[in-house]
DNA sequence: ATTATTTTGTGACATATATCAATTTTTATT
DNA sequence: AATAAAAATTGATATATGTCACAAAATAAT
């Protein structure tokens, strides 16, 4: 617990200033739990409820496009899980979380976050700082996508995100970066060039 | 000048609430430009240093790869121009952001944008709720572009944004949706199916 | 109005990568 | 440990779409 803890405070210390009074207020409106291999946090069609501090593990975004799996987002240590368009706008996912590793997260309610922004403006500053962050990764995400060769967007993904490289399966990899599962094995074993 | 005014207020009072005296601290930190087709707000390698409503007009946001421009971005009336990774990290722009039609913007500068922060969180509030928007908006993208066929990209831009291809030269729109300006012409002319 | 420039449209062709099928390897289960 | 299930690899093939070259149309400049 005290890990977990630790590590969140941390997290929020990266982007916003807090004390330890500001932080216990926080700590009455959390959850900490544990989350096997396999399991979902969040399944399509229900609402996101929550805001997921990832502590340790790791877990993807996926939604069903014609009865294939497509992966939007892998999430692993010291990030933050959920379906932003369920939980902001209140409707059913159309996306699923599910956990690629024994994961441990620390989950905040909507009904909490929304109490946080009226307890201290600085909850809301926390929001937008994150929030901005996000959008710079969707944006590099976007082009990285765009205008390159299966190899390249393989490489690339290798120099900018070596870990979901070396954790996440293939199979979910393949449809992240838009290319076929058979196309990065033949990218790895370099039968193309 | 009245009715970009009352234009940036309605947008403004869509996110959040604000009063007159709200807004006319919002007025003494504003410009108001106009901007000829084919003018320049953000030049590539320069740092963003305002947020621009567009109450009238088009620009897009493009930068240069391979010697191709790739255009990321079509903000039209009653949104936001700007290249967000430089106005936030305070770092020279990849993008350049032009005007593709005759434009009205009003324009905040970011030490401004800043003032209101300290002034009001209900400013940091509409910058959040912004921010939100626009991860919505690129999540949506990079979807559409993905796991689409060329025509299905086109048909679904025409869908979700017509105006975009009533407003927009092909050559643009090309980069934009990830196809060819060739193949854009030959599903106009039906010669795909 | 004429000319020059830019943009769009067509045709021919090449190729990167998806798809399908079969096999091997890895992981999970009993 | 043995068996079953899932994942990754490999080969053969098809095709969507990019690229190049040129022509036509539209727009801008003189």
């Amino acid at each position: 617990m005290q890990v977990e803890i630790s590590n969140f405070k941390k997290f929020i210390q990266e982007s916003i200033s807090i004390n330890d009074e500001d932080f216990n207020v926080l700590l009455d409106l959390i959850k900490i739990k544990k989350i096997k291999k396999r399991e979902f946090i969040l399944h399509q069609n229900s609402v996101c409820n929550e805001v997921s501090y990832i502590s340790k593990g790791l877990l993807r975004n996926y939604y069903l496009k014609d009865g294939n799996e497509i992966n939007t987002c892998f999430c692993m240590e010291n990030s933050i899980a959920l379906s932003l368009d369920s939980l902001l706008n209140r409707s059913s996912s159309k996306e699923s979380i599910q956990a690629i590793e024994d994961s441990i997260i620390i989950s905040l309610s909507y009904n909490n976050l929304m109490k946080l922004y009226a307890i201290d403006t600085k909850w809301e500053s926390l929001s937008r700082l994150l929030t901005e962050k996000e959008c710079l990764r969707l944006s590099k995400k976007a082009e990285a996508n765009s205008f390159e060769t299966a190899k390249s967007k393989y490489y690339n993904l290798l120099k900018n995100e070596p870990e979901i490289i070396q954790r996440v399966p293939v199979q979910f990899i393949a449809s992240y970066i838009g290319i076929s599962r058979e196309t990065i094995s033949r990218i790895r074993s370099n039968s193309i060039d």
